[in-house]
DNA sequence: GTCTATAGCTTGATAGAC
DNA sequence: GTCTATCAAGCTATAGAC
């Protein structure tokens, strides 16, 4: 199983436990986790409604379960190519546009390269991201040992920043990230079809450039 | 009724509809439309439940009409800093720090200086605006019209930018005010209490300089 | 592991008295 | 405008047959 088709295998080899994961991460990202009912999430994967307890234990415990699914695939490419671009600059510390292209190109790739999945999966973790209810303890849960050590890195690559300004440029970063992540096709309309939601190309250009030059000009500030 | 005080007034004058939007704002805030049920909002409103259908006909309804409510008042007070700022350029176009300026200081002056209501109000738009559901029909519905004065106001500021990097451009910004409006004390755990979510003087101090030199960036990318 | 059947509860909406 | 009472539908979860 490559690296991006994971957990998107061939319809008839899926075990009812994907098929469940695949049926809520494409209906939760849609309409949010009330938004979503066990009935529908069953249907959609052809698989009978009492088997999400027997699987998962609860409706609960399935949503947390699509998180971390993809969530530990992400966290693992992400700190392999911050190893990477560290290794690299040794012994100086990696230059901001590289942290930040760490930290940005594995989505990319998988929503490039991959299939549907990872869409549902960025979009849903988008608006888990801009929640209120979960964003706190889910985001947490999953990535916050991974961010930590990209905070780390930004801070090296900025040592003339205050602490505070790379935690709020953070902030500022995965905001921007994770709206365009959402796929809400609002850019398409705002622009009369100029841009699309859904062009990785589009987004890969122009948001790293944007987040690295927001970042100096936040250690800048004031100076 | 001052301009930081809409639709905030003293429990005893506020009308059945009033009490009602109140309720709704802060609990669709926090839980989001399908998370929230009528009994809950008329609970917490002290009213009747039969009377969410009378006087606004149906749940929905009434969401729309949360968001309706300040969001005509936001629309308003950044069209006229944005004419103050174009007018104070002229005949030369505004600069791009003073645009994002007239684009964020509406919603920070509300922050600081109103009730709670609108601190609800922007932690909602912020779940809206990721919404995959919600974000187009309803965002665009309020705020398109002031959004594509900003959009141009913007052009003019960055003339060698290309109208496609003006238009993600703007999509970055947005992600990183409403990632930053939605309060939900993610960046108070990441810095471990050095930051916090709700703490509008810092967010002012750092989101204008962000967004413009991500804009600058932008618009220089590449040469 | 899978499926049937159902318990126990909450939901949005409304008819009709006042 | 307000309130009581209620309806039909949908919800999560589970006990128990296979």
């Amino acid at each position: 199983m490559s690296l991006y088709e994971g957990g998107e295998m061939a319809r008839a080899k899926r075990t009812t436990k994907e098929k469940l994961l695949d049926a809520a991460e494409k209906l939760f990202a849609r309409k949010g986790y009330h938004g979503t009912s066990l009935r529908q999430i069953t249907r959609e994967a052809g698989v009978d409604l009492a088997l999400v307890n027997y699987h998962f234990g609860g409706k609960e415990k399935l949503f947390e379960a699509v998180l971390d699914r993809r969530g530990a695939m992400l966290n693992e490419e992400r700190l392999r190519r911050l190893e990477e671009v560290c290794r690299a600059a040794a012994p100086r510390p990696a230059a901001t546009e590289a942290v930040v292209g760490a930290f940005f190109d594995p989505i990319l790739d998988f929503l490039e390269h991959a299939g549907p999945g990872w869409h549902s999966y960025f979009s849903l973790l988008a608006w888990v991201n801009n929640s209120p209810q979960w964003g706190k303890r889910l985001m947490g849960k999953t990535f916050n040992a991974t961010v930590k050590r990209f905070i780390e890195a930004l801070m090296d690559s900025l040592p003339k920043a205050a602490p505070e300004d790379i935690y709020w440029g953070y902030n500022f970063l995965t905001g921007a990230l994770t709206l365009s992540l959402a796929e809400t096709g609002r850019l398409d309309v705002l622009s009369g079809g100029l841009c699309r939601s859904v062009d990785v190309a589009a987004l890969r250009a122009r948001l790293g450039p944007f987040v690295a030059a927001g970042l100096r000009g936040l250690a800048q500030r004031g100076g």
